[in-house]
This record gives structure tokens, C-alpha cells and sequence, in this order.
DNA sequence: CGCGAGTTTTAGGTATACCTAATCCTGAGT
DNA sequence: ACTCAGGATTAGGTATACCTAAAACTCGCG
């Protein structure tokens, strides 16, 4: 088991495919060459050829025309880096006045190059949270992530009174605009309406009503409990 | 003038190569192959053909068989790397737990990684600090940078008192030796005695007398005044 | 059941940034 | 002035990680 030398030795370009992969299969599902070219701005064959080099070293296990999984070592690592840019991004917005909209491209580039030292003393100065800015859990260090079930804003039927639990990076635009109705982790709202064929839906929050499009009721997931 | 377009796509590796030239060309002096190659641990023929790059990009001033210089925009882009690797080390130390023989190799990874932006915030939560954590002067933002004058220990004639200004970083365990005798930028010393051809020399910290070889008052710098 | 649209892989090429080995300078010492 | 040791460069090769274009596969539909 060679993994402890390989920990040293991923390269950025393979830290961000592990992460890649591990956000394109929530449990266990297999993703395909074509998403994962597409979250990561490549071309198909660039993928392939990457992917190959990865299973061989025992990071994916790939069935040709058919997807990749992580391994389990492949795995570990991705929930690694995760760990890494939930944690910065938090520490930022903490510490250094970024906001929400602005922190992940930060951390994008910071998570490949932090010591695992520097990463637990961000999480001791936080106080080990939960959660980053965006609501996304952040793995232990060990390696463990709670998934809390949650569902898409846009799915969400009418007269539901739900809470906001995470809101998707990674659209600066969108983040702001999120922002500006008041809709962030932790914040309740009531679903007052929604036209059918994903139309338009309106939602109250903290007594102010907002009409929102299909589009971005897909970008804010909310806790599945419907209880008020 | 493609200045600002460069300023995104100089490479880690350019970044290095800048910053080392720098580093080995005090007032002007050219560097050699073989000083920048022992810097950044490659072989000279290596550096040849980076050199050769780097000039011919307008970053150097590359005389065949003679050394190089840098250019107005390559001393930009030097000091700029200076500026974030000595404000990163600052931070570390400050707020995060980091001592001075740690700091260097975790700048030395975060320096390529940071934004301007956050730069500028390190440097703001730190009150715009004019030295880092070894007493290395912090370039302004603007790339203007004061070099105090200053003579290594072992050329401290006996009997002489002397300020401690700067402490060269990049050998963890020197650093923590010299530590441990109390010496560290801003510290007054005495030397009480030197022996000749590069001998020990007995010097007085804070009441306490130490003997120190030649090789390690090299790497301690003092203010060259001669006052008690 | 076979066609073909769309996806995936392979083939071949580019850029960066290293390396070793071979060759080429330069200048210090006779 | 010449030699030659040591420093610098060139020549040629490797690894990573991309790309485009062409070939190979899969699967739904007629």
C-alpha cells in the first residue's frame, strides 16, 4: 500500500479530477467521461486519457465506455481536497472579509498548495465547523462527510415551509443575487406558489415575497422536513 | 506593453526563477547559471534553457557565458513574489501558530497561490508590517523595497554591540538553534571575543554568553552601527 | 436486427519544464 | 600565447497534461 507516498505526489491536475469525480457520483453512481470534461473545462479525450493513468495507479476503477468510481484510496483523497477548500473558504469569509460570492475561486487555487497543518489549524481556529459558507458539509479529517439529505428549492411544493441548507458555488452572480433576497444556509422560507412546467415559483422569506425562476430554484437546496 | 497580461501566466517555475535571480543579485550584480541552479536545486543546463526563455520574454538581460540581470519587469514581478512569500510568513506567524524556522516552506507553496486580493488583506490585518518574521524587509505593494545595511555577525569586530536585523530563513533547524539563544531580529548582542581564521566567536545576549561558530554568523545579520 | 447519433477512446501533436551527455567558451596560470 | 579546468550552452530525451481529428463503441429507434 503505497498510499502514504502517493498522498505527496498527486498533482493539482489529479486533485482536481479525484474532486471532480467525487461531486459527479453521489452514492456510488459512475460518471461519465463527457461530465466529467465538462465540470472540468476539458475536452472528452483529454479525460480518457487522464483517466487511464488514474485506474492504472488505483485512484479510479474504470470500465471503458461505461464510466468511472473512485476506489476507495481514490476516494480518500477527493474528500481530502474537499476538506481542504471548505475549510479555507470558511476561514476566509472568517477572517479575511470575503463573502460567499467570492471565496471559492480563492480556494480553488489554495487548496492544492496548504501543508495538512496548515488545514487543521484553520480548523482549530474555526473550531472544527460543520459546514462551509455555502452550507456543504466539510469531511473530518479522517475522512468522514455527513450528506444531509436535502432537496432542490425548485422541487419544493407549494405551501412547504422549508430551511435553506445549502446554496451552490461557483456562480458569483448568482450568489449575490441569492444573497440579496436574504437566502442563505439557515434561513427558513414558504413556498407561497409555483407555476407548473418549471415555471416561476414564489417563495416568502422573513416576510418578503421574491419570484424566482426554475434556474435558480435548482441552485438552493433546502432540508427535506415540511413541518412549519 | 503586455505587463498585466503576463502578470497572470508567469509560471510557479518563472515565479522561482525570478525570485532566485533576485535574491543573487544584490545592486545590480549579474547572477551565473550555476548560483541560480544551486538556488533551486537543477542542473545548470536546465536553468541555460530557462534562461534563455526568460530573456528572450523580455525578464531578463541574458549576456551568453556572462550572468544574468533583471530587466524593469522582471524586478517587478521578483518583488511582487517577495512581497507575498514575507507577508504570507507574517501572517502564519501571527495568527496561525507558525514559528520562524516553519513558516518558509509553507510560504514557499502558498506564494504562487494567493490572489492580490488577499495579499492586500493579509498586509491590512497585519497593519502593513515593514519586516517578516526573520527580519527580511517587506516590499510596498507599488515594489518599493528598503534594504537596511547590514553586516553578517562573523564580521562583527570584537568588543562590538550590535542590533539583530535580519535571520536567514530556509534551514528550520539553525533557526531553531539560534532561537534557543535568544537571538532574533530586533535583539541586542556583544561581542565578547573572536577567534582568528574563522573561529568561534563569544557573544553576550541578554547577560547570557554563548560561543558560535563561523558558519552560523553567517546567517545572522546585524544593523551596522557601532554604538553601545 | 441493424443504423446511426452521440459518446468514448485512440492516434498523433504541442507546450512546459525538467534531465544527462556532449560540446563550447572563458580566463587563470604557466 | 597556450592550455585546460570549470562553467555555460546545446543536443536530445522524458514526463505531465493538454489539444484536435479520426476511429470505435453503445444503445435507442425504426
Amino acid at each position: 500500500m503505497n498510499a502514504a507516498l502517493q498522498h505527496e505526489t498527486l498533482t493539482r491536475s489529479v486533485e482536481d479530477y479525484l474532486k471532480a469525480i467525487y461531486r459527479l457520483s453521489p452514492q456510488g453512481r459512475a460518471a461519465s467521461t463527457s461530465e466529467i470534461a465538462q465540470r472540468l473545462e476539458l475536452s472528452p479525450a483529454s479525460v480518457s486519457g487522464m483517466v487511464k493513468r488514474l485506474s492504472e495507479q488505483g485512484l479510479l476503477e474504470h470500465e471503458p465506455y461505461r464510466g468511472v468510481q473512485l476506489t476507495a484510496e481514490g476516494r480518500r483523497a477527493a474528500l481530502r481536497m474537499l476538506r481542504r477548500h471548505r475549510l479555507i473558504e470558511a476561514y476566509l469569509v472568517a477572517f479575511l472579509g470575503y463573502t460567499w460570492d467570492t471565496v471559492h475561486e480563492e480556494a480553488e487555487r489554495l487548496e492544492h498548495a496548504v501543508s495538512d497543518t496548515l488545514v487543521e489549524r484553520l480548523a482549530a481556529v474555526l473550531g472544527n465547523p460543520a459546514v462551509d459558507p455555502h452550507g456543504d458539509p466539510i469531511p473530518t479529517s479522517e475522512g468522514d462527510i455527513a450528506e444531509p439529505a436535502s432537496i432542490p428549492l425548485s422541487e419544493v411544493p407549494a405551501g412547504a415551509s422549508v430551511e435553506v441548507r445549502q446554496v451552490e458555488e461557483g456562480q458569483p452572480d448568482r450568489l449575490r443575487y441569492i444573497a440579496s433576497l436574504g437566502l442563505r444556509p439557515g434561513v427558513r422560507l414558504t413556498v407561497v406558489d409555483r407555476q407548473p412546467f418549471h415555471g416561476p415559483m414564489t417563495i416568502d422569506v422573513a416576510g418578503q415575497t421574491h419570484v424566482i425562476g426554475n434556474e435558480l430554484g435548482q441552485v438552493v437546496r433546502c432540508a427535506s422536513d415540511k413541518d412549519a
